[in-house]
DNA sequence: TAACATTGGTTCTAGTTAGAACTAGTATTC
DNA sequence: GAATACTAGTTCTAACTAGAACCAATGTTA
C-alpha cells in the first residue's frame, strides 16, 4: 500500500511546482510585487481591461482572494476599477498609465529571467513536458472544468 | 516576445498542480483536516517521530509556517511534541495514539481515492510523467538544493 | 409581472505562506 | 575557555488561500 506507483510522480509534481514558484518569486519580489499581483499585471497587459470574473478564470485565483489582490494593486495605483456599463454588477479592471509603464518594463525582464532557466531546451522538450502535464491534469479535472478551450 | 515556447508549458504546470491540490483537498476536507495537516500526519505515520526540521524538509513546509501547522495538530491531540534528549534546541514530533488511529484509517482511504484517478495508467505513464517533471524541476533547482538524494 | 434562480463582487473566517527578526542552544576557532 | 558563527524552533508581519455567507443586479419562468 505504500508502494503505489503514483506517489513518486505526485511528489515530483509538488516539488516541481514549488521550485518554479520559488524561482519566479525571486525575481518578482525585486520588483516589489507578489506573484499573484504580477500575474494580474501580466494578464491585464495588452488587454484593454477585463472583468474580475475573467481575470479570476485566467489567473486561477478564486473571487474571494481576487478582491484583496486587486485592492492592493489599486492601492499601488497600478490598476483601476471601472463600473461596467452593460452589467451593473460587474467591474472592469484595467491598468493605469503607471501600471502600463510597469508592465512594459518588467514583463520582458521577467521573460528573460525565465528563459535563462531553459538553455538547451528545444521545442520537443517543451511539448513533451506540456503533454505529460496535460495527461496528468486531465486525471484530476472535475467534469465540466476540463478546460476544453 | 509573447510567443516564448515555455509559457504554455508553465501555464500547464500551474493548472496541473492546482487541479491535483483541489482534487486531493476535496477528500481531505471531509476528514476535517487541511492538506498541510494531512501531509504532516502521513509523513509522521510509521516514522516513530521526526524533528520539526526533517518534517519541514520532507513536506516542503518552511519552518515559520510549520510551527503553526504543528500547533493546530497538537490542539487536535493528533500529535505531540517531545523535547529531544541529544539536542536541547530540537523537538521530536510524533503521532499520539489518536493520531495513529486516524492515520491508519484515513491513509489507505486517501490512497484509494487518489488511485481512482489513475485508471488505465501503466508504469510507463508514471515514469514518463515523473521524468518530465524532474527534467523541468532541475531547471529551477538552485545550486545546492537539487535534492540529490 | 411577480416569484425564483443565477451571477458578479464583496466580506468574513480560519488557515497557510514566505521571510525576517529573534531566542536559546550548539559548534568552531583562536 | 572566550569570542564567534551556526542551527532549531518560535514569533511577527503582510499577503494569499478557499469556501461560505451575503448583497445587488440580472435572467428565467410561470
Amino acid at each position: 500500500m505504500n508502494q503505489e506507483p503514483f506517489r513518486p510522480m505526485l511528489r515530483e509534481l509538488a516539488r516541481c511546482y514549488q521550485a518554479f514558484e520559488s524561482y519566479a518569486a525571486t525575481h518578482i519580489r525585486q520588483i516589489g510585487l507578489t506573484l499573484p499581483q504580477f500575474d494580474i499585471l501580466v494578464t491585464l497587459g495588452n488587454s484593454g481591461g477585463l472583468t474580475l470574473k475573467t481575470l479570476g478564470e485566467r489567473t486561477l485565483i478564486t473571487k474571494g482572494t481576487l478582491t484583496g489582490v486587486i485592492d492592493r494593486l489599486e492601492g499601488k495605483k497600478l490598476i483601476e476599477r471601472i463600473p461596467s456599463t452593460d452589467d451593473r454588477r460587474s467591474q472592469i479592471v484595467r491598468l493605469t498609465k503607471q501600471g502600463e509603464r510597469l508592465f512594459q518594463k518588467v514583463f520582458p525582464e521577467h521573460l528573460a529571467y525565465i528563459r535563462q532557466a531553459f538553455g538547451g531546451f528545444n521545442d520537443g522538450d517543451y511539448q513533451r513536458i506540456e503533454k505529460a502535464l496535460r495527461d496528468l491534469r486531465m486525471r484530476f479535472a472535475t467534469i465540466g472544468a476540463g478546460d476544453l478551450a
